[in-house]
Parts: C-alpha cells; structure tokens; sequence
DNA sequence: AAAAAAAAATACAATTTTTCATATTTAATG
DNA sequence: CATTAAATATGAAAAATTGTATTTTTTTTT
C-alpha cells in the first residue's frame, strides 16, 4: 500500500490543481496506485504505452536502452511528477524505458482517460504543452552535453543536474550509484568513478560513499562550460 | 517578397486547418512574412524569443551552439513547419540557433498571438502537444545516437534521418554540406567525409557531388543498430 | 553472521576519434 | 573572369576515452 492516497495527491498537488472534481475522480477511477520495489522497471522501451505514469513517492529514473546493453538515463524523477509524459500522446510504444531508484509508489493512469481530460480541459491542456516545452529544454541540454562536450563537461554537467534539478541542494543524497552516474553523463562507469575521486582530491566536492557534496559550484559551471 | 502568399498558406495546409477565421486573421495582422538568403540567421540561441517561427518556403535548420564553436545540429526543416515550437513557450529566450540552407521564406508570428490562440482553441493545443510529443521522440533518437552509439552509428542515424525524415527519398538532394552532416552525426567534419567516401566504396551509398544517393538502406539499419 | 554478489577503486593496455597538415576541387565575390 | 574563399579529400600523429584486469569495500541475501 503506498504511504500516500491517490486521493490525497490529486487533492494536494500543483499538478492536478487545474482538473475539476469529476477529472480527479475519473481518474482514481481509472488508475492503479503500487508500490514498485527497488530496481523495479515501471515501463519497458517497446512496450505498449497504455498508461501515463505519475510518481507519488520515492525515486525514479528514465532512461533510453542502447543495443549495445548501455543505457543512457535522461531524468531522476522526484515526487509528485509526471514520467515521460512526452511519450504517451500521440505513441503506441513507450520510447523509453523507467525503473525505480528506491522503493517508490507509482500511479498508473489509463491512457484515454487523460487523453479525455485534455481534450476537454484547455487550461490543463496549456499546462501540459508548458511542462512539455520545459522538457525539450532538458533534452537540449542533454544533447549539447553528449554531442559537443568532452568527459569534463559532461560529468560537471551531470552532478550539476543532480545538485540544481534533482536534489535542489548542493549535498547530493539520493543513493544513486556511481554507474548510474556515468550513464546519466554519458561516460563509462570506469570515468565517473575517476572523475568523482579527482574533484574530490582537487577539493571541487566531497564524497562520502553514495554522498556527494558540491564545494564549488562555480568551477563545476566552469568546466560544463569549458566543454 | 516571399513566392506564396501567407493568406494561402494558413488557408491550405493542414498546420493551420483547425483555426478559425479570425485566428488565421490575428496571425496575419501580427506577423511577419519575409525572404531570408541562403545562410541567413533566423533566430539566435539565447537572444529573446518574442516570435513564433513557421518556414513557408525554403530549407533550415535548427542547431545548439557549443561553447568551444562546435555545432549541432537538431532538425533540417522543409516547409511548411514550426521552427523550434519547444523553446518558446514558457520560455523567454531562444534555446537554439535556426538558420537557413537555401533562400526561404519564413514567417516569424508575435508568441502572445500564438499564446492566445493556445488559450483559447483546445484542438489546436491538442495538435501542438501531439507535435510536442513527436519532437520528443525525435530528441531521444537523437539522445541515443550520441550517447550510446559511435562513429559509424551515429553517421548511419544522419543518414537515415536525412533520407527518411527530410528528403523523404532514398535520393538525399539538400544541398548540405559535409560540415552540417558531420554536425547532424555529431562527428568532425573529416570524419564524415571520411565515412561517405568509404559507403560510397563499398556500395552501400552512391556519391555525386552533394547529392546522396541511398542503395542500401537495410545495411545502414543495421550499422545503425550495432551503433 | 557468513557467504555471495554488487559496487567502488585504480593502473595499464587498447581502441576510437579527432586534430593537424596539405592538396585539390568547387563555389562565391568583386 | 580572375581572385579569394570555402568545401572536399586523405594520411599520419595526437588526444581522448574506454575496456580489461584485479583488489578492496560495501551491500545484499541466506
């Protein structure tokens, strides 16, 4: 049983604080609430799309799976949020896949109901296509990242998203492992693990097992910029 | 003077078909229709973003501007399509560079009508959020080409994009350079050169100046998906 | 609590990709 | 139409990054 009732966060939360009561009810109707274990896959890249996923509680990450066995995560999800709302209108097949970081309660919405909603709902509707634009702003800095940076600044990119986006603090908690860092900057595992230890030893950020805290923000700006 | 009328083209094509009369009026009286030279800018990565952009006529491209000068290039747009919808709303600068490849007319619409239009026709938010997700699917392939794939990979993605999305043909007549297909792959500019003259060798492309010709897709695919 | 598995750490070898240098061809400009 | 600039082409050297191997530490499972 997740912590939190659906009901609750349809009530509590700024993003479903446009929809009406009929909206809300519709979709308790039309959804399940789960508890997802650790490491759980939530939605499997390829697989039919027939739900849109909302994050009610713990942690969560998407992420594309390459051919060659290596992923490239794209966001760490925090509570209340929406996961991978660009893939579900408009698509048949999940073009992602999305798993569990810790323990984490999933809402699983049907598909047309939201469909439903937003065809009846502009003021909604408007909030989607804002929340979707931010999205592409994420996925531009993701393709600058990949596409015309080096290891440097690839990984000062990673820990800053990790610090400003995810953690909205400079001590980055959120038990994620150093592979899962290297997949969300684009190196390989082996890099992450050395560029961790160097910053730490030149005093950028500290590391206390999974614990990562930013001493200087500014020399890690330096270096995303640096390429 | 652009060769087609902006009246004719929010009359025929199926971008504007679900406005009404006098939105299609709003967007006549405030934007404006212009012929761009071949290579002009159109819009400029963090200058303000106060227009909605549309090509009428023409080629262009939409690219991220690395600090190091390198670019990247994210989408060749024929007409009639949006430039670059994801960046400006709820956004007040530009978060890309567009230019054009050939002589285009291009359309640049004031983003307060576009946002009035947004409010106030719930089918047309629909569309836009379907064009959203689209774009979405498109920024992952790309996120995948660059970050879990290499030299040969990422080439044979341009490839295929080129003929499959742009030309629309196995014949790939764009008149683009080895430079802008090396900042589509995301590799050097040698590099491209380099790899179209060894598909051209191996028969797997035919070459003839700046026209690509595709003979065998399915090995492109294929080399594609070993990445 | 012990055993097994996973994660972290580090050095070195191997690979991939770019950059540099230079030549030739094509396109743009006055 | 001559001149300049840009684009194409190719090889060799240099740089960047990964993969392999092995050890230690931490976490998970029984």
């Amino acid at each position: 049983m997740p912590k939190v009732s659906l009901e609750q966060v349809l009530e509590e939360h700024k993003l479903f604080s446009l929809l009406t009561q009929e909206e809300k009810q519709s979709i308790i109707e039309n959804s399940t609430h789960l508890l997802y274990k650790k490491g759980e896959t939530i939605c499997k890249q390829g697989a039919f799309a027939n739900h849109i996923i909302v994050i009610t509680d713990g942690l969560a990450k998407t992420y594309l799976e390459g051919s060659n066995d290596k992923n490239l995560i794209i966001d760490i999800l925090k509570p209340v949020n929406w996961i991978g709302l660009s893939s579900v209108y408009n698509e048949t097949t999940y073009n992602f896949s999305a798993a569990t970081i810790i323990d984490s309660s999933i809402c699983l919405i049907e598909k047309q109901t939201f469909i439903d909603i937003l065809s009846q709902n502009n003021e909604f509707a408007n909030q989607i296509i804002g929340k979707l634009c931010r999205n592409s702003k994420h996925f531009f800095n993701k393709i600058t990242s990949l596409g015309n940076k080096q290891l440097h600044g690839r990984f000062a990119d990673a820990l800053l998203y990790l610090s400003n986006k995810v953690a909205k603090n400079p001590v980055i908690e959120l038990s994620i492992t150093r592979k899962e860092i290297g997949e969300l900057a684009g190196i390989s595992t082996e890099s992450a693990i050395r560029l961790l230890s160097e910053l730490n030893h030149d005093g950028i950020i500290k590391l206390d097992g999974k614990v990562i805290t930013i001493l200087k923000e500014n020399l890690l700006v330096k270096l995303s910029q640096i390429g």
